[in-house]
RNA sequence: GGCCCCGUAGCUCAACUGGAUAGAGCAAUUGACUUCUAAUCAAUAGGUUGCAGGUUCGAGUCCUGCCGGGGUCGCCA
């Protein structure tokens, strides 16, 4: 059931009628006749733009031409009402049977309602988080995996093959001075005294459980070994903990990967899968030897004019050229990137989204460029750059300092304030734009909090049907075909509004995707629920609106339907925000 | 300096991707709790969409140039 697709092919068809379209047929594009709510709801139910599209191509005026379709529109039934409009919108108003015909339908599809086939079944890939497995997450990390997990929800939602992956940096620096950190702790349990931690290792003590297991898995052994016996060793220990660490911080926040992919994995084998990558990029011509400008701005004083092994980056779209090797032959970041990629697109991708913070926005344009190199314009990638999240605290922001160790963990975020608050704050806002995370205002006023709002909603739902469980004590709740019993039924035009405004999801749900935009579903949610709070309302001023009216069962059952419908909408959209869908609040 | 993101009500943000008179929440004022749970609702007030041009039936949205805020720059990861 989607009301504005199914209007759309009623435009459609009313212009096919029109003669001036038959004749002019070939050179008419109707791909940007669209059918839309008006802004304001007092234009109608729905608006299209037919009018002024065509207008053009047709040597004709917009409001005559608005005219002629709505004398075609007008022998539909399900119109009540049709007019012109400004520049030449027509707006319909609909009747209420259509309405009822509408709300039925929804409550057929139960959950299922607001699904679609979009998405075809292709094969998308969505990467977020990829924090480095080097320590807990941090407060960052947050808004990235929210938007990401949400997204991928979303995508799945409407029909595509969604994989959710993580990429594991386990193959750089950082892990040695991991390792090297794990060490020392190693050492401690053994019972060597450890003053403190020196500069450039981690200091954390979420070290000290692996330096324990270490002790009791090897005894003694591992200290008689020159580091390059024990670096690996401990190495994978070390990764293996800090993403049981990692794994643990993301059920937290309701957030789940089915990948997780090592960069280790890359390098195994002699660089096995790079080596492959680059093979592959230079046989489709995109790498040659040559040097590099040095930076723009300020010239580092240790730079080496030198020739290496680069990607043509420039020749797809990237700004400069990017080294492939390092000057000690190892591989660059990049190339494993370009691995990594390469290997995402024979396993069957297509469609390939990546979640990323603020500060990687220079990364955007290398990654296209890698993209349309490895793929041959075949696949599609995506980047989404999530932008800072500033916490504050009663208005003052809270310091971090991550050298020192005492940084925010997304833990102490989850516990604080609780995981449904943390995912809908992060979604209720555009990715692009900054985010300001306020611990007071999330848990003191929680109307501050919008999740609470929406969630209320929910609950009120719920209420409802225990309230009506009572006073229709004869009447098995559960089996009553709701779709059947809403005919005739639903005619207030409050009731209608509520409707209307759940007519909307599909609609909300596919531009939402195709956008990868996962706040449009959060926004909508709190749309939902400000109209059946309004709807609530008004039922205790005018009795006659209430849900429940215990001397009329079949207008009841009929309400009852409606609540149902909105609980439905509600679960559907809280679930693909990764939030509960609770059925008391408390 | 180059590139990327952002400038919308006092504050925090929307605006269906080019549509109509730019909308919500918070803060302010007023009213509704013996309730289908007031974590709610109704109402009032608040605007030169940073500035200047351009594109067209139509611009907060697209293009150009400024102004302001943030991020980023490397054989690091």
């Amino acid at each position: 059931m989607n009301l504005f697709k199914d209007f759309e092919g009623r435009v459609l068809s009313a212009l096919e009628a029109l003669e001036q379209i038959q004749e002019k047929k070939d050179g008419i594009n109707l791909s940007r006749v669209s059918v839309e709510p008006p802004r304001d709801p007092s234009h109608g139910d729905v608006a299209t733009n037919a009018a002024m599209v065509l207008a053009k191509p047709l040597g004709t005026n917009p409001r005559a031409l608005a005219d002629e379709i709505s004398n075609v529109l007008e022998k539909d039934a399900d119109i009540e009402r049709i007019s012109v409009a400004g520049p030449g919108f027509i707006n319909m108003k609909l009747s209420s049977t259509y309405w009822q015909k509408t709300l039925a339908a929804i409550i057929a599809e139960g959950e299922a309602y607001g699904r679609s086939g979009i998405g075809g079944g292709q094969k998308i890939n969505v990467e977020y988080v990829s924090a480095n497995p080097t320590g807990p997450m941090h407060v960052g990390h947050c808004r990235g995996a929210v938007v990401g997990d949400s997204l991928a929800n979303l995508l799945s939602f409407v029909g595509f093959d969604v994989t959710k992956e993580y990429y594991i940096n386990d193959a750089g620096a950082q892990i040695d001075v991991l390792a090297r950190s794990v060490f020392l702790r190693y050492r401690e349990a053994l019972g060597e005294a450890i003053d403190e931690i020196p500069s450039g290792l981690y200091p954390g003590d979420y070290l000290k459980p692996v330096g324990s297991a270490l002790a009791e898995e090897f005894g003694t052994r591992l200290r008689g070994m020159p580091e390059g016996e024990w670096m690996p060793i401990v190495k994978d220990r070390a990764i293996d903990a800090m993403m049981d660490i990692i794994r643990q911080d993301l059920a937290a926040l309701n957030v789940t990967h089915e990948i997780f992919y090592s960069e280790r994995k890359l390098h195994a084998d002699n660089a096995k899968a790079i080596r492959e990558a680059i093979n592959d990029l230079t046989f489709k011509g995109h790498v040659y030897k040559g040097k590099l400008p040095p930076p723009k701005g300020q010239k580092p004083e240790d730079w080496e004019d030198r020739e290496q092994t680069l990607f043509k980056s420039t020749d797809v779209g990237d700004d400069i050229d990017r080294p492939l090797i390092k000057s000690d032959g190892s591989y660059t970041y990049f190339a494993a990137d370009v691995a990594y990629f390469h290997d995402k697109f024979e396993r069957g991708y297509k469609e390939m989204i990546y979640v990323l913070g603020a500060d990687h926005g220079g990364y955007v344009k290398r990654m296209e460029a890698v993209a349309k190199a490895v793929s041959e314009g075949e696949a599609k990638l995506t980047v989404l750059l999530c932008q800072l999240v500033k916490l504050f605290r009663g208005g003052e922001p809270v310091r971090m300092s991550k050298r020192s160790g005492d940084f925010v963990t997304l833990r102490d975020v989850v516990n604080e304030v609780g995981s449904d608050s943390v995912r809908f704050m992060m979604l209720y806002r555009k990715n692009s734009e900054p985010l300001d995370f306020d611990f007071a205002k999330v848990t003191e006023q929680s109307k501050d909090n919008p999740v609470f709002y929406v969630q209320y909603a929910h609950a009120r739902c719920h209420s409802v049907f225990r309230q009506a469980a009572e006073v229709f004590a004869d009447v098995d709740l559960e089996s009553v075909d709701y779709s059947d019993a809403v005919e005739d039924m639903i005619t207030d035009e409050s009731e209608i509004q509520l409707v209307a405004k759940l007519a909307e999801f599909p609609r909300i749900v596919e531009s939402a995707a195709a956008a990868h935009e996962p706040h449009k579903i959060a926004f909508y949610l709190y749309d939902v629920a400000s109209a059946f709070h309004a709807h609530w309302n008004r039922g205790k001023e005018t009795a006659e609106l209430r849900f429940i009216n215990n001397t009329k069962p079949k207008l009841s059952m009929a309400r009852l339907g409606l609540v149902r419908a909105v609980a439905a909408v509600l679960k559907s959209g809280l679930s693909i925000a990764g939030t509960s869908a609770p059925v008391e609040m408390r």
